[in-house]
DNA sequence: CGCCAGCATTGGTCGCGATCAATCCTCATC
DNA sequence: GATGAGGATTGATCGCGACCAATGCTGGCG
């Protein structure tokens, strides 16, 4: 159902873009998009970097076209807590709240396309498709939210990094062959990273971890690439 | 900016309906109204009664008239959590998907109008204001969400009693007089429902708010009404 | 009134995960 | 290869909150 575009009218990076067909460019009609895209600008920034900061003005909406961001909050006296994890090509933003509620740092190497924020709004209110898009996105942070809620509450240490493991997992196999017992993938994560989105320390993720390794349920190889020979054993150690 | 409505043409429940003005039907035009009105259905549940099942199909949505709904998840060994908590005007249900993936369960007595799920559906796809209303209270459920998440993972047990405290008296307060230091109100919840929400155990929650108690930052009366004298004192034991 | 059922509170003990501290890896740089 | 820095692992101890058990409170019913 792909809409024919005029090439001469969008900017070159978008012809060969990966998000024109996935993100919300890929509900915009022909003329909308062309306006959309010429108010569009590319972006990488590297692993670690603030892309958005708690009670910041918000002037641009983006969409991560590759990289993962995570999205945190802190208490006053430092305790943080990953609430989100957004991953390509997922819309980066929160409309209708002039200032963020929470901080956007890069977990990995990230490339977005940002918009301005009224560009993206005036399109909202002619677009009840891009509303429509944005609002099933919002619906399915919210199960996800909901998911990590009774994490969060509920599982004990092991039964989080299972969890966490089994969610890499299939996001790693969504783009693969599907229908495997078997996984392998990068944690985007560094164990800092995964204490802040499990509410443990990094002593407790990294001993859970080797717990994992040597029961056989997992590989570990250079502290970043996970082997899941057995779905179904992980599985049964998330405690759904 | 309110449209008149034909009185004869909208059931007699309506005319004198607290939602009309507030719940999704505030933001329907007079002839989608009608048409909504018309297949709407007024019920009361009492507390405890189960509204929703965990992958149960949905064929109706509804606005809460009063009360409070709680949402829950369970683990298979019977773990608990409750993942949200909905007041009125709110709107209940689960765009875009046909099964339930949490249970809805009545906190307290509740009076609800529902509709038939297509119903709502087909005036979704009519109406660019009623799919913008949703969408914006499923970005607060989601803001709300993610604030907890801070809350389940890295707070105290007596930090999150406080914070509940809170939440519940601005819940209060802003259906009264504001700007005010102190509150007033009765806990919708028993301790159980406390616990399953705040990811402790009951007796926990007791300790804690006897301790509360003690330190003279609230009253318990008959186990159900709290009396905050110092909404900021309470607030410093929150650990925003 | 006594009785009972369902919550709530209080007490005692234990274990999970936090905390503090000491290596150990990995990798970039020279 | 040597060096140093940041992250990861491992070890030892402590304390919060779970767990088990007993008691207390409240309200409905005969």
């Amino acid at each position: 159902m792909r809409r024919d575009i005029q090439k001469d009218a969008v900017p070159v990076l978008c012809a060969s873009c990966e998000g024109r067909n996935k993100g919300i460019c890929s509900t915009l009609d022909c003329e909308q998009f062309v306006e959309l895209a010429r108010t569009s600008r590319k972006s990488a920034a590297a692993s670690g970097a603030a892309l958005l900061g708690e009670a910041e003005r918000i002037d641009r909406y983006a969409t991560i076209l590759s990289g993962v961001v995570k999205l945190t909050k802190t208490l006053s006296d430092g305790r943080q807590q990953i609430v989100g994890l957004q991953f390509a090509p997922d819309f980066l933003g929160r409309p209708y709240r002039s200032e963020s509620t929470l901080n956007a740092e890069a977990a990995t190497e990230v490339v977005l396309c940002s918009f301005p924020k009224d560009a993206v709004e005036r399109m909202m209110q002619e677009s009840p498709e891009l509303e429509r898009q944005l609002y099933r996105q919002a619906l399915d942070e919210l199960d996800e939210a909901r998911e990590w809620m009774v994490m969060l509450g509920r599982k004990t240490a092991s039964e989080k990094i299972a969890s966490l493991l089994v969610m890499f997992a299939r996001h790693a196999a969504s783009s693969d062959t599907t229908g495997r017992n078997s996984a392998r993938f990068d944690l985007p994560l560094s164990r800092a990273d995964i204490a802040d989105f499990l509410g443990l320390t990094i002593e407790t993720v990294s001993r859970q971890l080797t717990r994992l390794r040597n029961d056989k349920i997992i590989c570990i190889e250079n502290n970043r690439l996970i082997i899941v020979p057995d779905l179904r054993r992980l599985n049964a150690r998330a405690g759904n």
